[in-house]
DNA sequence: AAATATTTTAAATAGTTTATCACAAGTGAA
DNA sequence: TTCACTTGTGATAAACTATTTAAAATATTT
């Protein structure tokens, strides 16, 4: 699928110039060179990219910069004439990805654009890792990661996958054989208390280091996790 | 069926796009900026995800949370301002199923939606969600918990199953006999007033202590339960 | 191969649940 | 209203369960 790229920039010579050098690279493009103008329609439609000059009747690219990342985190990569050193620096402390100099070549615009939308599409598939969120512990199952109030938790192999199975049965009672199944793999029930104790090691890891009661016991059942 | 989405956020321009990003994709959506109205919107009607913003007019993300999950299961993903809050909202106990921080991805919003919607629909469908309700007492076989008005009600697990056992089989007189082969497996009937004992222990943690009469005798047959 | 870490087993302890009994209270028929 | 029977309830001993600790067995790393 084609990246829909946004050139925002008030000359007309310029805008156009940078549409033919996307289009035939494959990009959608759209123009527009009014500052407010601009921003309304970047908190409004959806781009894969915004180019974005600095100098912009009625809001500046900075300004517009600055606020559309309160929302987004849609790649935006600045244009700024060579001589305006000190809003490159700027620019890029309001969020921006890149930055170009204006003239450029169009082989290195391609290649900035190229970098930005790899990187923001591998921020993207990293975002996605699924975690479980149990108050203020948070397991992310793809780093085999555990936190609490932020705060890294040490747990061995058989702890995290106990936690692991409670975690995703959030709120529901799981029996000793259940999680000897699941977790232990065994498929006859033997007579073992090694699930109690490892109830136990995580409540000393978690619950009794934080403060704060996770597992619960269910009397005659089981165990279950709850908020 | 769309799924219907309720955008908590009082910031006009993200609950705007918020509500595109949501409606190009298909889902229903609804919005609300003022926090106490929000509560009661959550309550009275039925959404089936909830976004959630920590700082709102007149009650806060946080309080919404809290009380809400006294009630209803309903998946809520907390929105949170990148650097103010992040760290004070990991040391909070949420009760939410995910969180996101401000600026975010469309994509990733996305993802994040439809993983909660998914983990939850899983909860429904195997986990059985079901839940007996016999007047203000619900009573949930996954999680081994009953509640009366919200509140939680502690039954050791004899005590439990006689329950289950009659709000199973509500309106319908159970015999003695009944109860003490399905319940506590006699298969030849002793003699013994086990079940009356066990009857009296129920009428004392839900009747007395709620003032309402769930438990009713039928003289010379046995016991049932009924609205 | 030694040192270290993890997992399992076993046993002591503390705590809770259960069943029974004895008697109190309640109910309906005569 | 009384009587015979059914039902309800508090006390308690016995049974059971969960938890913790320590030590033994196993696996992993150095």
């Amino acid at each position: 699928m084609a990246e829909k790229i946004f050139i925002v920039e008030d000359e007309r010579q310029i805008a156009r110039l940078l549409q033919l050098t996307l289009e035939r690279e494959g990009f959608k493009t759209a123009i527009e060179s009014n500052g407010r103008r601009a921003y309304e329609r970047i908190i409004q439609e959806k781009y894969d990219l915004i180019l974005l000059d600095i100098m912009l009747p009625e809001m500046d690219g900075m300004e517009i910069c600055k606020r559309v990342r309160e929302v987004s985190d849609v790649p935006i990569i600045m244009l700024t004439a060579r001589d305006e050193i000190r809003d490159k620096v700027e620019g890029l402390d309001l969020g921006a990805d890149d930055y170009m100099t204006k003239p450029f070549a169009g082989e290195e615009l391609l290649a900035r654009i190229r970098g930005v939308l790899r990187r923001h599409n591998e921020r993207i598939r990293n975002a996605e890792e699924t975690r479980y969120v149990v108050k203020n512990m948070i397991l992310y199952p793809d780093r085999y990661e555990v936190t609490v109030k932020g705060e890294k938790v040490d747990l061995t192999h058989k702890e995290y996958s106990l936690l692991k199975y409670l975690v995703e049965n959030k709120r529901n009672v799981l029996s000793r054989d259940q999680i000897l199944q699941t977790v232990w793999g065994y498929d006859y029930i033997g007579d073992t208390n090694v699930v109690d104790v490892y109830i136990s090691y995580l409540r000393s890891k978690i619950d009794d280091k934080f403060g704060e009661k996770y597992i619960h016991t269910t009397r005659g059942v089981g165990y279950a996790i709850k908020d």
